[in-house]
DNA sequence: TTTCGATATGTCTGATCGAACATATCGAAA
DNA sequence: TTTCGATATGTTCGATCAGACATATCGAAA
């Protein structure tokens, strides 16, 4: 088991815009490296599924929580803005709030399924 | 927005085992109904995927959570384990634990996504 | 004006998934 | 022994999704 990664919480805020714990670290990565294709890489994701990705979630928040600019070396990129860090502060948050609400239940079923 | 629908939680187990909200909803319908064909009609499911759920449900957890019995009207069908009753039970307290856990910050996020 | 590195997009193909459809099997009741 | 209603399972078809390529476009620097 990857320790943490007992609950995958995804947060539906409307029909067209949610968060999950991809969507969150993409966001984290481009925040990170300042680009688009330089995030995606480090989690085995090719640019057009991290751009895919981006499209939908500015479109789903309804204003942009990623910025981007093209153009080569140092003057093009990918940063997050304020809504963005603002959206990941708060998810990162509700990842951790839930894993501690839901740990006694957690270790129930745990127990059950382990004696078989 | 489905009301109580914002949050879609799952939670692993093992690497084999997790629960989700489809898969509780299934549980729950084969209590209520008493066979996997009945209780997956009432999800729009087919019987096949149904049923394919149990096996990996009954698989992943190492231990039946709904015992089956062939045969026509009245002798045949499903029901839930003690087992499957109980991590039904404590997925649902983790459900409406974790809900009122991130209540907060998901209220925040939703306040931004309004204004555009 | 050439080069470089990034975003932006289209196309194709293989894989995966789910819905239908078709049977097979079983157990008890009629 | 026929019928009925449920589990159990295979096959096939279509849609959807992901990955791999291939370009196009842009902006600034050299």
């Amino acid at each position: 088991m990857g320790k943490l990664g007992l609950t995958h919480l995804r947060v539906s805020f409307s029909d067209d815009f949610y968060m999950g714990p991809g969507r969150a670290d993409l966001l984290e990565r481009i925040g990170e490296t300042g680009s688009i294709a330089a995030a995606g890489k480090t989690m085995g994701m090719s640019y057009k599924r991290a751009w895919g990705l981006v499209q939908a979630l500015n479109a789903g928040f309804g204003a942009p929580l990623v910025e981007t600019s093209r153009g080569g070396s140092a003057q093009g990129g990918a940063q997050l803005t304020e809504a963005g860090r603002q959206v990941l502060a708060h998810y990162r948050a509700m990842q951790d709030k839930a894993e501690a609400a839901i740990a006694a239940d957690f270790a129930v079923i745990a127990a059950l399924a382990a004696q078989k």
